[in-house]
DNA sequence: GGGCTAATTGAAAAACGTTTTCAGTTGGGA
DNA sequence: TCCCAACTGAAAACGTTTTTCAATTAGCCC
């Protein structure tokens, strides 16, 4: 089942909060600001965009905070890296457990869907290549709902 | 149907050669050198590595050309870049039309392969979804058979 | 084979994105 | 309120990629 990220319970400031004090992390002003950026969007956002935005929420927040605090995030599970054809650097919301991402080739809107049952294939390769597969990594591209209009 | 991409034809550097001075680039030695590592190689390469590499061959080979001539060579469908969970620099040989890697997280050597139906996914998250989907991307982790002993 | 010309080259410099360093600041428990 | 480890931003360091530019070269034409 696919769901919206931005509205998913893990992307919503106050879990995220009480997750990162959970896990012993300090709430600072710059990491209220970039959680609140990564929160309300729905693109997938490079971490010099999310600098910007989060400057709207406090003005001296720094780029390296930034950096830090999108670590500390992926760490959490709260973001996911996005690979894209033009690089790897920007992130997306993300829910918990096993998700993969979709991107729209036009606005970078990007929404998650669970439904991945490779087992099949991986098994068919498995045996073609004789490589023992642990992990697999998936991402569909398209156009969104809003951008076909 | 895996086939070792060092062994596919397009990868063969006299393919190689032919196929770029079809799309009217010149063949210098520099270029030679690149192709020569790219065709001889079984593993995911950075534009650096392929650079040391290249220079055994012709030993004034610039990175800069080294760069110039991956680009060309991923235009010519000839390498795909690789993407990997500490970034996505590096480059695998490729053989024509679609096709995804295996990449072994021990040694890096990569590994092509053509399977992959997808197409029962895609219906049920673009039902989910309301995404248009146009185009996936696929990658397997594992541990080749070599490092498995 | 020799010469011509556009494509290509390498070195240096610029431009990036990311990480490290460090002295000063701050969140949140005692 | 005080205290201290966690955290911060600015500056500098760093590695990768791109741009610039004068010199070189591949491959066509004669």
């Amino acid at each position: 089942m696919a769901s919206q990220s931005a509205s998913s319970p893990d992307s919503n400031p106050d879990s995220l909060s009480t997750q990162l004090a959970a896990r012993g992390y300090k709430l600072t002003r710059p990491r209220r600001a970039v959680l609140r950026v990564v929160a309300e969007t729905r693109e997938s956002l490079s971490p010099s965009e999310i600098h910007a935005r989060a400057k709207k929420f406090y003005p001296q927040t720094g780029l390296v905070t930034v950096y830090r605090t999108l670590e500390v995030l992926a760490e959490c599970g709260a973001v996911r890296k996005v690979h894209q054809a033009d690089g790897c650097h920007s992130y997306a919301p993300a829910s918990e457990g096993h998700a993969h991402h979709i991107i729209c080739e036009n606005c970078h809107s990007v929404v998650e869907f669970e439904d991945c049952d490779l087992a099949e294939m991986v098994k068919t390769v498995q045996r073609h290549t004789g490589y023992k597969i642990e992990g697999h990594w998936l991402e569909l591209f398209g156009v969104c709902p809003n951008c076909r209009r």
